[in-house]
DNA sequence: TTGCTGCCCTGAAAGC
DNA sequence: TGCTTTCAGGGCAGCA
């Protein structure tokens, strides 16, 4: 299940394959892959001819910054005089559950799930494969903003790893709110990039029970949660991803199982901290792992 | 305004 | 053995 580190992963590995290579024409498997536009032709002509020039992540979602060919040739840093800004275009992506963007070659054998396949010169391929179909990818035509097409970039709190993202601002917004400490988690307008794996390894690090309440959390509780998500997150993306769920990075290398989990998808099993059997209940119709001793609820 | 539930989807796993 | 049910979860619509 991608996060913000298995994102995050991706978007490296598609710097270091995709960039600087014009598209040559685009194949839609599946009609409803397409967010925007809403004619997937369109979303097909709008990528033809189209030179990847970077990969951009906001929490989970991928943008690629476009240029019309040939000027794509071009660094993107140099701005001559006359240049039209408006000739960038993007590409997005959410994996949601099970979206793979891979890089290959045309003529490797083609998995049951691929959903769009991108095709550029010297027979290259950037291939979409997405089990659940949640995945969705959006073309934004030049001179638009990507918010005003992707509506869930509106929706998204600071970056975990940016200065916004402070101990204050954290504070300050479970302050006075009733929700759940998990479901706050989850919630990518608090800050971007947590999921389920994530939130529980968040607050195991930092011995909160998730069923707290926001506004029942002390300050030294919020002050050992702001660099547990930091740390969490960070660790992650230090070993490639997860080590977690069956990730797959763009070249294809299986995620890399070296890291444990301290609590997610450990029910039953002894802590590995105190010894105590890890627990598992439902909250906010998501599985939620935690150490009862390690994690004591409020009161 | 805030917070919560259900839904989308497929395949693996569990239940019977 | 084989059929049915449950489960996984990111983001969003809809509702209290």
């Amino acid at each position: 299940v991608p996060e913000l580190p298995e994102v995050e992963t991706v978007r490296r590995g598609l710097e270091q394959t995709t960039c600087q290579q014009q598209i040559t024409h685009v194949e839609v498997l599946l009609d409803r892959t397409i967010a925007a536009p809403a004619d997937p032709k369109d979303f097909i002509d709008g990528l033809k001819g189209q030179t990847i020039v970077e990969w951009q992540r906001r929490g989970k979602y991928l943008l690629a910054v476009l240029k019309s060919s040939p000027d794509a040739a071009k660094s993107s840093s140099s701005i001559t005089p006359g240049s039209t800004p408006s000739s960038t275009s993007y590409l997005g992506v959410h994996l949601r559950m099970t979206g793979q963007l891979l890089w290959v070659h045309p003529e490797s054998a083609l998995p049951k799930h691929t959903r769009v396949r991108i095709f550029f010169e010297g027979n290259q391929e950037l291939r979409f494969v997405d089990q659940r179909t949640f995945g969705q990818m959006w073309w934004v035509r030049a001179g638009q903003e990507p918010a005003t097409v992707i509506s869930g970039l509106n929706n998204l709190g600071p970056e975990p790893f940016s200065p916004e993202f402070s101990l204050s601002y954290l504070a300050k917004k479970l302050k006075h709110s009733q929700r759940l400490i998990k479901s706050a988690l989850l919630d990518q307008g608090l800050v971007a990039g947590i999921g389920n794996i994530y939130a529980d390894e968040s607050l195991f690090r930092s011995g909160i029970h998730p069923t707290t309440r926001c506004c029942d959390l002390g300050a030294e509780q919020i002050q050992r949660l702001h660099p547990a998500i930091v740390e969490v997150l960070a660790s992650s993306i230090d070993i490639g991803g997860t080590s977690f769920s069956t990730f797959v990075s763009v070249t294809g290398v299986n995620g890399n199982y070296g890291g444990e989990s301290w609590v997610y998808n450990r029910k039953g099993q002894p802590c590995r901290r105190c010894g105590q059997t890890i627990a598992r209940l439902k909250l906010a119709g998501r599985s939620t792992h935690f150490c009862p001793n390690c994690q004591p609820s409020a009161r």
